[in-house]
DNA sequence: GGTCCAACATTCCGAGTAGTATGTTACTCT
DNA sequence: AGAGTAACATACTACTCGGAATGTTGGACC
């Protein structure tokens, strides 16, 4: 009765050398498809194996529950948004200016793995209630662990500035929030159009930036 | 066949005189409740009547599906919204003023009638995909309008703002859409504490309003 | 005081679905 | 070439939950 946690899901087993099978990745791509357009509870098991052509068969060998989708879909749109901004925060620039290139970033992510930013939206605290197990319970507590270090990113760009006299925010911690709200609030709206250029994203993305920075007033 | 759509949801009876009985309030407000904390599939009917300390019965009785409960709780949330804002529109102050009174006046909603603005966020058309009728679909688009109709009082404000000269916005349709998303998202990270005072809940609205107006720059 | 009906409660059913148990195949390794 | 196993497919089960059908009751109205 050990338990015995050994989280696919986290561990990610060995990926070193090889690239391997991507099959879990192709999962996790089609369950991200389906939990945007179908939601967390409607999108059922059968509906991501047949997005991949496959069958239920395939997809519980990978994974042992739905939730551990969530899980891995969660955690991949997490590290999207590091990807995209860790790199950001070491730049030699103004505050200012790093807080736009960092909303530009993520406004980028959201429209870019869009799926999967939409299938975590709502949900993490929502989803999952009591009917879990405490092994899972842990896995959600990391993956919040997770956002708020992201979210820190913001924070400690929005101390900088206002120590630099650049920034005027009298409360750091609502001021991210209605920030991350702001962008995230990206997927809620935004529709992929085939008929739109690169630059028309781009162009979004950063008019967003300057909103959620600059705000409204003259 | 004519389908005969005499949705009580919408025309909510002869709300005349005489309050009559308050049962199907009790239903949409123990609804709520459940939407919030389960989420819409994941509440069922009988939680519903758990919380009435009723039975599916009663709730059958005032509503013929989960969905119709479902529209009601959402036109209950955007009605508390017009409410709340409606009167700041025809105030005789500057755009910038009446701005942040909107968006303090929204935050304050957020707060006051969370388990209906959290049960109506995203849900919108995640929830609901082909297999409504006809019927729910247009209740539906109808209910979108109602949320579109709400959100042109701030691009008006905006706008008007802009033609004065007291705000500087480049992009309405982006600046807008970045407010209701930062003012939105409260209900996403606001908790209801329960030694929290009225002031202190004023308070978070006042800064939260700031924020999303005056943005992050000095 | 009987009728009627709103406002529920009780009971039941069938569809849909997460998860399991068990085949099947193809590939590797020795 | 045979054994072992990863990567699936197939078939099945147990269970939940929305909704319908039906039963019950208390009060209004004549």
């Amino acid at each position: 009765m050990d338990e015995h946690i050994d989280d696919d899901t986290l561990t990610d087993a060995t990926e070193g050398a090889a690239p391997k099978h991507d099959s879990r990745r192709e999962i996790i791509e089609a369950a991200a498809q389906c939990f945007m357009l179908k939601g967390l509870d409607k999108a059922t098991m059968d509906d991501i194996a047949d997005v991949l052509g496959a069958t239920k068969g395939r997809v519980y060998h990978h994974f042992r529950s739905k939730n551990a989708i969530y899980f891995a879909v969660y955690r991949q749109a997490m590290q999207y948004c590091f990807d995209a901004v860790t790199p950001l925060i070491s730049l030699d620039t103004s505050s200012i200016r790093k807080l736009e290139l960092m909303a530009h970033a993520h406004a980028r992510v959201m429209m870019d793995t869009l799926p999967y930013q939409r299938s975590i939206r709502l949900g993490v605290e929502v989803y999952l209630r009591g009917s879990t197990t405490e092994a899972e319970r842990a896995v959600l507590r990391e993956l919040i662990t997770l956002r708020n270090d992201y979210e820190n990113l913001y924070r400690e760009v929005l101390r900088a500035g206002v120590a630099q006299g650049e920034l005027d925010v009298p409360n750091i911690e609502i001021a991210s929030r209605a920030l991350m709200g702001a962008l995230n609030g990206l997927v809620d709206w935004y529709r992929i159009r085939p008929d739109q250029s690169e630059g028309e994203r781009d162009a979004l993305a950063r008019a967003l930036a300057h909103a959620v920075v600059h705000g409204t007033t003259a």
